[in-house]
RNA sequence: GCGUUCGUAGCUCAGCUGGAUAGAGCACUCGCCUUCUAAGCGAGCGGUCUCAGGUUCGAAUCCUGACGGACGUACCA
């Protein structure tokens, strides 16, 4: 239900009627409950082009707003708003829709398009850490929020697998013989192991250098040793995916190697579209009004990560069809995107119509605003903390003595794992953020437990229901009205996340919905006796649609629920 | 130095095209369980939106400058 745009047009209807020409109607949420669902705050800019008086104005409007249909009532407030109540029956008939729809209403968009999504990232020579905990989440998030709806999603896993440290690590791999693939369950030992080797051992160095040479000039047996170990590498990723419910799998994976056939030839249309320059022996693109340039070819001949990121884009905006691709990378890579994307364009590698979006995210800080680090000062594992955020989970429920083992685990897991991933995807990504246990686990405030637990309370109430439902709704009061209307702007909302690859939006949603509920659940009995048939119904029908609603923009969020706490 | 970005309650954060008395949560103080999960709900306390100018009917939001922080600044990714 694109509640906000049936709003519009009525209102639109209404200045059409009244003879005023207005270009587009923008109704946003009322900022008080006093002043309605919905207000429309443009008379005052139209009466500043007109000359007019602004209520004057609003007041020759307000006649012609159709108040049979959405609309029960309108009025003029303070210096020119238009403050709009929705009709109750009409509430409650579209809550009604919507619990009818399997997409509780939500439309897929109509010209969906295909979209690239590139996130996670990860190098094979380390071991995934918290670095990669951010775009990870928040790059699966805009991925399946994208797909529910209707676009057609290409996620792209642009692992880091090639480069100097993979001749060092072939070597030692080689080395340890079959016994390598044991070792390399801790790859940050593993990898430890062969720089002290690398550093105390000339020959070992000498070798991994050649490895390096071999590898890059296609020799079999060291690129059957290399895929080897970025198999082995690969597969420590998924395993942290698989704890993360992280829809990433093999065939998105297109590794930073897959581009290496294709560099020269970035070189050489460079060369063609008359771009290049050469300055201090590099191969750069100078753009307009920029000091610093975009260095694609090293002195030594070497290849840079812009020009990877060149043959990327075009791969991706050519080969794949992509019309919108979205880079959830790190903010500090800002800059380097700015650039990438002006020389993808300017050299024609991607058409002016594709939308290229750096997906920029801040720092993960600990709770004294330092980047997170382990107490020696080290990267965090993502295993680890993933870890230790089920740990911590299993800790604070609480009636763990009265669960069955099996059944404590699968819980903390999911309280756990939905804490360290919606903490991460409800603040604005753009700004640095906070990692706090604490706060992240707690039950109070905009927290994953908080609307987990919203969402066990319904099912319990349906447990105990224990029938079907008839899905009759009849808004009886302020709450249900202003639960009614909060549910029916589900579609505007995760419309609007996606136009901004803003996840917060959607936990800021259901915090709200979820608040909205637990008061209404406060209020409002459902079971209790003297409720009457019709009011039970309606009730429970209204407690159907959050329960979905919830469940539905966490499962966006890549969290799970459950149906007891 | 230059560039990007941020500065909102004691803390962590919202605040959409410029709109009404700037909102949440935590913390603190009170009140509410013989009744659907109280891991909850309600009420109170708390702000010169870093500062100074400007644009206008109206600015946390737009412009300029200052101060403070983060990040980036040509052959790493």
């Amino acid at each position: 239900m694109k509640l906000k745009s049936e709003i519009n047009c009525i209102i639109k209807e209404a200045f059409q009627k009244a003879g005023i020409e207005i270009q587009t109607v923008m109704v946003t949420e009322a900022t008080k409950p006093e002043f309605g669902d919905f207000q429309f705050n443009g008379i005052m800019a139209l009466a500043k082009t007109l000359k007019q008086n602004p209520r004057e104005l609003a007041q020759k409007l307000l006649p012609h707003i159709d108040l049979t249909g959405a609309i029960a009532k309108a009025e003029v407030a303070g210096p020119g708003f238009i403050n709009v109540w929705l009709h109750p029956s009409w509430v409650a008939r579209k809550c009604e829709e919507a619990l009818q729809d399997k997409r509780l209403g939500v439309a897929k968009h109509e010209n969906p398009i295909k979209v690239v999504v590139d996130y996670s990232g990860p190098n094979m020579a380390k071991q995934m850490h918290v670095g990669h905990l951010r775009s990870t989440i928040i790059g699966d998030t805009v991925a399946n929020l994208l797909v529910y709806l209707g676009d057609e999603v290409i996620r792209q896993n642009h692992i880091g697998d090639w480069g100097t440290q993979f001749g060092m690590l072939i070597a030692y791999l080689e080395e340890q013989g079959s016994s390598g693939s044991g070792s390399l369950k801790d790859l940050e030992q593993f990898y430890k192991e062969a720089k002290v080797r690398f550093d105390t051992d000339i020959s070992f160095a000498n070798k991994a250098r050649e490895y390096v040479v071999k590898i890059q000039s296609g020799d079999q047996h060291c690129l059957n040793l290399w895929q080897k170990f970025i198999d082995i590498s690969l597969g420590h990723c998924e395993d942290v995916y698989g704890k993360l419910c992280i829809k990433l799998t093999r065939e998105d994976v297109k590794a930073e190697s897959f581009y290496n056939e294709d560099l020269p030839n970035v070189i050489e249309d460079l060369i063609a579209q008359g771009l290049l320059k050469e300055s201090d022996g590099a191969q750069c693109v100078f753009l307009e009004g920029e000091e610093i340039p975009v260095i694609v070819q090293k002195g030594d001949g070497g290849y840079l990560y812009a020009t990877t990121d060149l043959a990327a884009l075009r791969y991706r905006a050519n080969v794949l069809g992509a019309k919108r691709i979205c880079y959830v990378v790190d903010a500090r890579q800002s800059e380097h995107f700015r650039q990438v994307f002006t020389v993808a364009k300017e050299s024609g590698f991607v058409s002016k119509e594709v939308r290229l979006e750096h997906v920029a995210f801040g720092t993960m800080m600990d709770k004294s605003g330092r980047p997170f680090k382990t107490r020696d000062g080290g990267t965090v594992k993502l295993v680890d903390l993933l870890d230790e955020a089920v740990i911590r989970a299993k800790e604070s429920i609480k009636d763990k003595e009265n669960l069955e083992p099996e059944e404590l685990e699968n819980l903390a897991k999911i309280i756990g794992i939905g804490a360290v991933k919606y903490a991460d995807l409800s603040i604005n990504r753009e700004s640095n953020y906070v990692f706090d246990w604490d706060k992240m686990l707690s039950f109070e405030g905009n927290t994953s437990l908080y609307m987990q637990y919203a969402y066990a309370r319904i099912q319990s109430i349906f447990r105990r229901f224990g029938k079907e439902i008839k899905r009759r709704i009849v808004i009886g009061d302020e709450i249900e009205h202003r639960l009614g209307v909060m549910l029916l702007r589900f579609e505007d909302m995760l419309y609007r996340a996606a136009e901004d690859t803003a996840p917060h939006h959607i936990t800021g949603y259901l915090y709200e919905l979820a608040a909205l509920f637990t008061r209404f659940y406060e209020q409002n009995p459902i079971l209790k006796e003297e409720v009457c048939e019709e009011t039970q119904m309606s009730r429970l029908a209204l407690a159907q649609l959050t329960g979905r609603t919830i469940k539905e923009g966490l499962d966006i969020l890549g969290i799970e629920v459950v149906d007891k706490i």
